[in-house]
DNA sequence: GAAGGGTTGAGAAACGTTTCGGAGAACCAG
DNA sequence: CTGGTTCTCCGAAACGTTTCTCAACCCTTC
């Protein structure tokens, strides 16, 4: 049906490699003449290489594919999520790459995932927050397939991309502290996963440096969703003694212990003050502002793109990079109602 | 450097026909024990079947191509084109396609766009809510490959899915209607765009049936952004004679026209209703509530993927698809002051 | 034991490109 | 005029599959 290379070969009477060549300016040349009425046929018979056949023999096939944290329905709709893509998708736009997004769901098709690794559809993958239980990443670096995490685990073979948990736990916890908390709760994302187990951890070591001794029970497990948010926050505003504030690991679940107080007639935040963390876009419209910590996951997305190309096109493997955060103060944070008295 | 079905064949002294056979539960039968030591050598070679080569050959990718709007930055940050994408990659992992996104910018690069029909790399395409100036479209239908539109006008030879603009700009004019306004100003979209057009038309029609007399100044053009939505607040907010309600075409205007009047102490409610459209995740937390009209984009986009595969499977092509609106009402309308009085 | 059918497997074509080897012509310097 | 270089351009191989053709073999059945 389409036009092929065949076609404007045997109207011209010349031979396919001279087209070829004609139309790539490819590694030998051809007289003027023959180029351009080579051009011309092309255009009369709407000729389009066929970059199927074309990657058969290059081995490249200018596109990244895309790897997210597991595909189950609408993750697409986690707004990290969201800004992680955007940020792929704008840098695969100029250095002139197309996305391949897996989509597949079942355990089996995960299972079969390596083979986007290597089926040739994709020059190289980013994966996306991996869980640890993720074997394909490992995969990945061992068939020596160019990838990257962004998120992930650092490991040997993969490009790793990730923001300092660390201190954006430490600004955030060290800005509740400063307001006089000292009852700091923590609703934690999926254990499964690099960030949440991270920010856990560093939320624990921040009591310790300060003395404050950890209690388990303020500690929720909000899934790293609104839903669970809401959950965590509802079971942390029934214990006998409930925290002053709240330390998310996210701005969804952030938003639903909001959405929880609110409904409790728990005022935020004079009865209780809560964190989130990410910046995603929602944080900023809802009433009161969500304090929050800002990471810059475009910009992160991006250097494993432009890093993830490099890596394709030849060039030495780049280091991991961990990206620095920064604390955003709004609305959702103040003093506690004790330290006021 | 990976393992083919070559090295299969020769590992075991058969041919690769045999191999591909024992793969596949190919075309034809292999014996027992032959498949079984197929299957084992792929496994101890750890094969992966090239894609790319079997497209080549069956002409099938099982890969369906997403063209945005328009490829500048950050597009993919619009909640529509979020929820639009995440309808077709929910459904896209349903239907075993994967999905890959065209990220092309330059004006060049989206003149060949239309590579991507025809560059074997998809069996269909799906364009968001196209341009009236976008060309692919008409190139797609022109050269009968399976497309499909969603938000596009309707067109021979592509799948259309919309959604019934009309009935949900009276709705929403309706409701602001029946709450006694009459000084009604709308905030338009890219009027290059379907959606945007329609609802202005939709708009005006609604006034020409109300007696209500059309006045130019009352109409913004907001551009589909937040920024435009603010930008388009602010004229009317300065004008001798404002409106008592804003009907904006989709909800990110409304934001911005929200958080225009938050700035310039105009009360919402109390001193102008709102009025958006789309119902984003970002029009429910905001305060106050928007007001909107709920168009199902997920359902539409992912319908989209559903007509397009059983195109793509030789089936007949599904009518052009009209999805309902419904009026959701929230706290961001109320009476006009002077009906109060 | 020959005809006929089914099973098995080897070999090769095909998909549309890119690019190499090499043949012939043209050109230039000595 | 000869030897070498450069320019043209054809033919063919290669990429990894799928699937067709065909030959060989075995098993029935008359």
């Amino acid at each position: 049906m389409a036009a092929t290379i065949k076609d404007i070969a045997k109207q011209l009477n010349i031979s396919v490699s001279t087209v070829s060549y004609a139309l790539n300016g490819g590694p030998r040349s051809v007289p003027d003449d023959i180029r351009e009425s080579v051009l011309r046929v092309a255009k009369e018979l709407n000729y389009r290489p066929n970059r199927v056949a074309r990657s058969m023999v290059t081995g490249k096939s200018d596109t990244i594919g895309v790897v997210p944290p597991e595909v189950t329905d609408n993750v697409f709709l986690s707004p990290y999520l969201h800004l992680a893509l955007n940020g792929i998708i704008n840098e695969a736009g100029r250095q002139h790459q197309d996305v391949l997004l897996f989509t597949r769901c079942s355990e089996v098709d995960r299972d079969e995932l390596a083979s986007i690794l290597v089926d040739g559809r994709v020059d190289g993958v980013i994966f996306i927050a991996p869980h640890f239980s993720e074997k394909s990443v490992e995969l990945a670096a061992s068939l020596h397939s160019p990838c990257a995490t962004v998120s992930g685990v650092p490991l040997d073979g993969v490009l790793s991309f990730s923001v300092d948990n660390e201190s954006g736990v430490a600004s955030a916890m060290g800005h509740l502290y400063e307001l006089g908390h000292r009852k700091i709760a923590h609703i934690a994302g999926r254990l499964d996963m690099q960030d949440a187990l991270v920010r856990l951890q560093a939320y624990q070591a921040f009591l310790r440096n300060h003395h404050i001794s950890y209690r388990e029970e303020w500690v929720g497990m909000g899934q790293f969703t609104i839903e669970g948010g809401r959950r965590a926050m509802a079971q942390l505003l029934t214990l006998p003694e409930p925290p002053t504030a709240v330390f998310c690991a996210n701005d969804e679940m952030a938003l639903g212990a909001l959405f929880e107080a609110h409904s409790r007639q728990v005022r935020v935040p004079e009865d209780i003050s809560i964190v989130g963390f990410d910046m995603t876009p929602g944080s900023e419209n809802v009433y009161p502002g969500l304090t929050t910590v800002r990471q810059p996951i475009g910009e992160l997305s991006a250097a494993a793109v432009r890093a993830l190309k490099a890596l394709i096109d030849g060039k030495e493997p780049q280091e991991p990079t961990v990206f620095q955060t920064e604390l955003i103060i709004r609305q959702s944070t103040t003093c506690p109602k004790e330290h006021k008295s």
